[in-house]
DNA sequence: CTCCAATGTAAAAAATATTTGACACGAAGT
DNA sequence: ACTTCGTGTCAAATATTTTTTACATTGGAG
């Protein structure tokens, strides 16, 4: 019941700058290649550990290979206060 | 059986920058509690999701509120191997 | 002192992420 | 044709994160 809503771009990192395959990735951030195929695909995003993992391998900063796509415009909250007793 | 490799300044920039609650922050970022809790004394590492609301809420980078503290010798590739029959 | 808000803890259930073990397909290579 | 490699997919099992509910503690306000 929850969409992804963290968009990646390992897909390309891996063959551009640094040519490697899912298996190999996978093995680098020490996971199944199974999680890189539905993280690049986008089924599911990472933990952040993963994350941080990933973008290591990369050396890239996270927030260059990971980036958040809020809905629409994001209003769910912002103009809630009165959340109180329960 | 997965240590949190993850650390944050959550509580401190609740209390500095932006004077919020537990309470408070969890209702914008739409978590329980409960979870802010845990992730303050972090017991675990929150979703990438999560941490991104975070960071947007505090109008921060991602990584300036969270870092990774890779194992003390962790050093498991680097060295990289060739891994394959399966 | 009493009340209440903010925080800490805990345990079970629900949800999400990750693993394991297949199997399929297309592109090379031999 | 056969084999290997890289990728995609599926389903069930395990792990990790998040929710829900409930209760204890501390500190300030009245």
């Amino acid at each position: 019941m929850k969409k992804n809503l963290v968009k990646n771009n390992i897909r390309q990192l891996r063959f551009m700058k640094h040519e490697m395959t899912q298996q190999q990735l996978a093995d680098r951030v020490g996971v199944t290649r199974q999680t890189i195929v539905a993280i690049e695909k986008e089924k599911y995003s990472p933990s952040l550990e993963l994350a941080f993992l990933i973008a290591q391998v990369f050396e890239l900063p996270l927030e260059e290979i990971f980036s958040f796509h809020p809905q629409g415009t994001d209003s769910s909250q912002a103009t809630s206060l009165e959340e109180e007793g329960k």
